[in-house]
DNA sequence: GCTTGACTCTCACCTAAGGGGAGGCCTCAT
DNA sequence: ATGAGGCCTCCCCTTAGGTGAGAGTCAAGC
């Protein structure tokens, strides 16, 4: 029978020794037999696939942890499971060639034409809220959440810029800190009373009038997913409004950039009816004293 | 002046505590002032920017050592670098990801399109070489040569396939192993000695009549420079082969899919007059006993 | 001036997935 | 039976920090 030694077998998996070795420490690929006496492993033939399968997945940057689980369960199973993290991966390479082109721009002196400093002139207006506390993934929920809301239930059109949604992060949002995060979106204020009363998830306020620098993010770089971190556009956008503040001579802190002051806020022009994936333009605000 | 303790600078660069003492340690960003008598480290709020950069260069997996490094260069030279970087970063997903749908169809149970197996029959045919030992990255060089010295002297057309050129992977290439590798390009028998003598860089011998399975390349899975690994495509199109050759009961083993035996070869159809970037189909194939 | 609480220090150990080597058995072919 | 090469376990090393212990320090309030 196809009975083969450890290195016989590393030879024909294209897996190292080491790595068998540690395989059968962690139950991943443990050999059929194993000398009592002499310790020696060895492996059958048509473990070969199993251990072809081992490294393709560790190529893939698979955790052992996880390809131990992968190989007991159905491979239908599997294979989503790798279709779910291969997009996960995806997305996050996606924000890094963000930062990697942000990175040599900014290095070779060019001036980048992504994330450009603007400020803009808010008047006091009103605003349908909901607001909560949540962390890293319940904030991409809470913005679901806020939209299913809206989709379906009157609410006058109000022109383009004015009207668009935003969220204010009031807090960090992290593992050990939740937020809060608020959703809003302004309405008239003629008949606001009337209005929130079709929505009494929803908690009517009063915004003051303020200023905000904001910039605008690259249309592609929108999160459409949990776990898709903004953190990267949330990063580039606020170093480049402290580049702006310093070359305007103001205090960098002074523009709060740490959201546990004023609020940063992110806006989402979405088209009507509002659905996720119906915002064509999102930018980046700070207000500012 | 704006001398600030470490966890007031760790807040502001959004570096942790345990990194800015690690890159103390390393040399990456040394603290301006170093308390003698309590061993307090104290930051300059101009280092703000050099620590952002590094948190930024570490979101791109760029090992320490090299930062450091890219720190003290000049800052258009860094970007190079990291444009460079980047591209072998590209590449390296492309390939991952060619790995991970590869991995999805086969789990999935889904025959799969790409990586099927074919057989032709390959008669005796009169070649010109060029064969070296090299490692990984002569390998690429040793293609480029030989697309190089073919380049520009009369060759006469031969019909496509007929005519293709490719290379012999006659030995196992990596970092311990050195091939050798050959580049060959068919050329009609008549004349043979009278074309070979306008290259005196290339060998001229006889290739026996054998047969040979073989895989089509998908187009974007072309090398297209140094370091551009094609182990991912080798390794798929060897496990096609593989998996082809139980299905149709014969031995794996006498596919000899290990360099050692008879030669892996790739084929690359590259239009005239030929270049590193015309070829517009590459096969992976290994002759059979 | 003292206390208290928050901050910081060093040191040592932990992670994941192995690589490298030492010292000692084991197996196989001659 | 003997040498060569294969294999064993055990220990330390890598990267970029994270976690905790125990001790020292800083600044504010009293």
């Amino acid at each position: 029978m196809g009975e083969v030694s450890i290195g016989e077998f590393a030879r024909r998996s294209r897996l190292s020794i080491k790595a068998l070795r540690l395989y059968d420490e962690l139950g991943v690929l443990i050999p059929t037999r194993v000398d009592g006496q002499s310790g020696y492993r060895y492996y059958d033939d048509a473990q070969l696939e199993t251990a072809r399968l081992v490294a393709m997945l560790r190529q893939l940057e698979i955790p052992l942890a996880t390809i131990k689980e992968l190989l007991v369960s159905d491979p239908v199973d599997a294979a989503q499971w790798i279709t779910a993290h291969w997009r996960q991966v995806e997305s996050a390479h996606d924000a890094r060639r963000e930062l990697a082109d942000y990175l040599v721009n900014l290095l070779s002196g060019k001036e980048s034409t992504m994330y450009e400093v603007a400020t803009r002139e808010i008047p006091e207006r009103t605003l349908l809220c909901l607001k909560r506390n949540v962390d890293e993934p319940g904030a991409w929920a809470l913005g679901k959440e806020f939209v299913a809301i809206l989709r379906d239930r009157p609410l006058p059109k109000m022109d383009g810029r004015a009207g668009a949604m935003f969220s204010i992060y009031w807090g960090e949002v992290s593992a050990d800190s939740d937020g809060p995060v608020e959703w809003c979106k302004p309405i008239p204020e003629s008949d606001a009373k009337a209005l929130a009363s079709h929505y009494p998830e929803l908690s009517l306020r009063t915004e003051p009038a303020h200023r905000e620098a904001y910039v605008e993010l690259p249309n592609d770089a929108l999160p459409t997913g949990p776990g898709e971190n903004p953190a990267v556009q949330w990063q580039l956008a606020s170093e480049a409004l402290r580049a702006w503040a310093v070359e305007y001579g103001m205090d960098p802190e002074s523009l709060s950039l740490r959201p546990e002051d004023l609020g940063i806020r992110i806006t989402y022009l979405a088209s009507e009816p509002v659905t996720e994936a119906s915002a064509p333009y999102c930018d980046f605000a700070v207000p500012f004293a």
